[in-house]
DNA sequence: ATACAATGTAGAGTAAACTCTATGTCAAGA
DNA sequence: TCTTGACATAGAGTTTACTCTACATTGTAT
């Protein structure tokens, strides 16, 4: 199948812009027709999923362009392209245990809140050591 | 301890220029001592870790600057903060649950590189169906 | 034949989060 | 006293990734 702009925009959720934008960055190059409108394919649409999936995990356009031009250049660049994989790999890897520390800390302040409003609640706010404590964790 | 915004910014790591910034932006408000020079404390140190934290999650600086808001007008906002930090804990358990579907997606990739390369070394890459769903996967 | 909706290009504008520049003040060491 | 370095403010500039505007063409429905 072949898909003119605004086809493949609500097939990618992409916005006609952006697709133009992207191909302007050449991270992706659709045929043309007779009249110059572009033609995207079914591979066309995989490649952008792939697209949308390095963003989301934070690779910058800049890096998913060399990518696109590893792609571009063909089987020769199997190797390159796998190696920017396995190092992408590792810094999501990375990237992940970041969050989930984050996320144990969150809890630990969500926890100590909770806490903190069942004092104030029951009224026992005007104790010393639990209004130090909450002015120092005030947070 | 009190610091300068020198020493603060190395203890923070965040840039004497981000830290003035983010007194702009209302989200730290240090002392200031006799000359109006900055002021800050450990309470600070302790507060703008946790901005990091919010920061590195994906919270916005806007939100952040709610929060801030929140907890500058004291105790009386436990409860609205704390509501915030279970909806950002909620985002961020949705934003790992992301990555780690890429992360999955991802492995897939790289072994489909890997046996692309063992193929191709391997000097198989003369077969018709091999060298099709190259095309079709190639990314 | 004509209107109109989708598409084309080039380039300007936007939002977020810094980051830097210009200029001025001030305390401390040579 | 003089100079230097850290700090002050106000505002301009940067980067990333879009997003939009202006204007020209083209394909399709009336």
């Amino acid at each position: 199948m072949e898909y003119s702009i605004g086809e493949f925009s609500k097939l990618t959720r992409l916005g006609i812009h952006t697709l133009r934008y992207y191909e302007h960055e050449h991270l992706i190059t659709p045929g043309r027709n007779s009249s110059n409108r572009r033609c995207y394919t079914d591979q066309d649409l995989a490649w952008i999923d792939f697209i949308k999936r390095l963003k989301d995990t934070g690779m910058p356009i800049k890096e998913i362009q060399h990518y696109a031009k590893l792609r571009a250049s063909g089987e020769a660049t199997l190797s390159a392209r796998m190696e920017m994989l396995i190092s992408h790999r590792k810094a999501l890897n990375e990237q992940i245990s970041q969050l989930q520390e984050h996320m144990k800390k969150l809890d630990e302040k969500i926890e100590f809140y909770r806490r903190e409003i069942d004092h104030t609640t029951l009224l026992r706010n005007d104790s010393l050591g639990a209004s130090m404590l909450l002015q120092y964790h005030q947070q």
